[in-house]
Formats: structure tokens, C-alpha cells, sequence
DNA sequence: CAGGTGTGTAGACAACGTCTACAGATCGTG
DNA sequence: CACGATCTGTAGACGTTGTCTACACACCTG
């Protein structure tokens, strides 16, 4: 038995896969959910918090996607990381409307804990690996902190401007993914990926 | 004598340094600027076009400053190139509020003239000066329209995290213009910049 | 069986963007 | 000068929003 709860995440969710931020509404979703105006209100304080709800599961679907295909490349960390920068923008541009929810604080209400958590978690994992990628040599010489950060900020950058369209012709005959790779000063000595191999003989 | 126009506008410019895009309503602005709630769709078709003239001067006022910068540096691409980078990441720094306004694509006109002349042109600034650094060998490999890209993705990330407070402890000891040292592999021949020396004796 | 708690509804409220009706000012033209 | 059109501003309305409150019913526990 699905509760009044879990159909109003669902019905935030579908609203966002369909049409993003646009219209959606507190009153929109308990139309959609089939219930009153003000039932939401019995299962969350304020729309933020439904909000900051399903913001906290787009963040964990995306770090498990992630890590799914982090862990099928066996064991190369710098091409791991690629990978993860690679799934992250694949996310973000396959649900654009998830991920614009995430990174929109005053929709949001930052101090709920599950949000928090989710995002902590999603950062740590970005961490771990570069961590890890820094191990092997590469960029060893750059805090690993403010090396970190600044990889989050490429791939969200290229994310959320890809998705409200702001980069113009610039990148119109690249697919997304291949953006990352300019981050990536010199990509010999990673093994093949089935996106990089495709795209050099076009 | 200033129009009403430019009242609003002013209004405008002023809420978001004040408090940024919380409570920046069509009917606040018209409290601030001290004229009847109708009064602005007068001078603007929507709240939308209101925010859209605001947005293009905040670009043009952008563009302007790192022109500025730019051209005090001498004839160093690659040194100019940095110091665009230093100083599009300052000003989203010093005007978060008018940022943050530039890169709504739902509160804005999207279709409005001034705005996309005044994004181009900023655009274009980056993508010349991309180009000659290029010019210089520096990434000559890269396709130029995709440096470009992946380049203004940078900044914007940076400046957009670092705005909503979502580089949690990763930069804390690390102003924010040092983060574009990390897009830059080499910096050797660069000439010294300011920043750069005071921050390596630290 | 009685009472409290949880869940849902319906109506209210203030605030919002936008539209319309109306009033005064300004200006070009006869 | 006079007069009609256009510009600019006001005030009120409408539908929609998030949230609050009053009320009703179900369910569980004693």
C-alpha cells in the first residue's frame, strides 16, 4: 500500500521529468497526487520540505549511478574519476528537472537532514576519488581540497548551463561528456572508452 | 530629470544588492520605487522584461569591468585570459544578487534584445580572448569553440557554487580567484599577479 | 466503549502577476 | 488657441499561490 506520502514524492517527480521547475507547485502536485490542497501539509511541513525530499533522493539516485559506473572499470583511478565526471553530467542532462531542484537552495530548505545528508554524501564520493586519483601522481601537488571542489564546479558548470542551453554554438557538434575531457590535461595511458573511441574517428 | 523607467530599474538593482532575488516582486519594486503596483507594466511588458533589462545591464556592467582588467595587463594572452577569469568570478562575487538574476533563465525574457546582445557580447569577449591565448600555442589543440565553452563553464561554476555556499569545506583557505589556477596546468611564464604572489608566501 | 492521534477536506487570508477602467498630462496638428 | 490622441499613473478586480484553521472521520489504545 502506497501511502499519501510516497504518491506525492512520486507525482513532485513526474512533474519534474515532464516539465521541470514550471508550474510546479504545491497545489499542482496534490492535483496530481489526487488529494486536496492541504493534505501535503500533513506530511510535510512546507513545500520546501516535499521539495528537500525528493531533492535527497535525486541525489542519492545520481551518486549510486554513479558509483555503478565507477565500479565497472576496474581498478584505474584517474579513469574512474573521468567516469564519475562523465555520469554526472549524464544525470543532470537526462534529468535536467532533478537536477535543476537540487542545486536551488531558496526552493529548498538547507537545513533538512536527509538533503544534507544526500548532498554530503554525493561530494564525498567526488572526493574519494579524486583523492584516490591524485594517489597514482596525477595533480598531486594540488590541495587535494581545493582540487576537489574545483572538479565539481567544472562539471556543474558544464551541467547547468548545458541544460538552460547558455552555451550557444560552442559545443553543438560535441557531445557533453566530451567537455570533460579537456579537464583532463593528458589523457594517455587511460584505457579505451567506448565514448572517446566512437568519437576520434568521426 | 530620471524617468520612471530608470527608478525602476534602480529599485530593482538595489533589491537584489540589499537582499538579492528574495522577495523581488513587481509590487515590491513598485514600493521601493515608489509608484502604484500597475505602474511598472507601463514602462515594461512583464515582470519578466523588468528583470531582463536589469539582467543586461548587470552584463554589460560585467563585460565592461573585465575589460578593464583585462587591458591594464598588457599583451600577454594567456596572462589576460587568467585575469578575465580572476575577474568574472569577482564581480559574480561582489554582485551575487545580479548574478544570480543573469543565469534565470524562467524570471527573464529569454527572447528580449538587450539581453541577448548583452550575454553575446560577453560570450564574445571570452571566446577573443580564448582565441589568443591559443594563438600563442597554449591548448592550440583544443577546438576553440569547446575551450571557450568549457572554460566559461569554469567560472561559472565556480561563481554559482561559491555563491549558494555549496563548496562546503573544500576552498575554505582558498580565495576564490585561486581556484582558476587549477584550469591553468602551467603558470610558469606567467608574469606575477598580484594575488598569485601574496597568496604563494603564505 | 471512550478518547486521543493521525489524516483528509474546505474555506479563509495575504500576497502575487496581470488586466481593465478611469483620470490627468502632454503634445502635434488643425 | 483648441482639440483629439497618446502617454503615464492609479485603483480595483481576477485567478493563483503557500499557509493556517476549523472541522470530520478513521484508527488505535486504554
Amino acid at each position: 500500500m502506497t501511502g499519501t506520502r510516497e504518491v506525492l514524492i512520486s507525482a513532485t517527480v513526474a512533474h519534474l521529468d515532464a516539465r521541470g521547475l514550471d508550474g510546479l507547485t504545491l497545489r499542482q502536485i496534490a492535483r496530481d497526487a489526487g488529494v486536496s490542497h492541504g493534505a501535503p501539509l500533513r506530511h510535510f511541513a512546507s513545500l520546501s520540505a516535499l521539495l528537500s525530499a525528493v531533492a535527497a533522493e535525486s541525489f542519492d539516485t545520481m551518486t549510486e549511478e554513479i558509483r555503478s559506473r565507477v565500479d565497472s572499470l576496474g581498478d584505474n583511478p584517474l579513469a574512474q574519476l573521468l567516469e564519475a565526471g562523465r555520469a554526472y553530467v549524464d544525470y543532470a542532462l537526462a534529468n535536467p528537472g532533478s537536477y535543476e531542484l537540487m542545486f536551488r537552495p531558496e526552493l529548498l530548505d538547507r537545513s533538512d537532514a536527509d538533503y544534507l545528508d544526500a548532498s554530503i554524501a554525493a561530494y564525498g564520493q567526488l572526493a574519494t576519488l579524486t583523492e584516490a586519483a591524485q594517489g597514482t601522481g596525477w595533480r598531486s601537488d594540488t590541495p587535494h581540497a581545493l582540487l576537489t571542489g574545483v572538479l565539481w564546479a567544472g562539471v556543474h558548470g558544464i551541467a547547468s548551463l548545458q541544460i538552460q542551453g547558455a552555451l550557444p554554438a560552442a559545443t553543438k557538434n560535441h557531445d557533453p561528456s566530451s567537455l570533460l575531457a579537456v579537464f583532463q590535461i593528458d589523457l594517455a595511458g587511460l584505457p579505451d572508452h567506448p565514448d572517446t573511441a566512437a568519437r576520434s574517428n568521426s
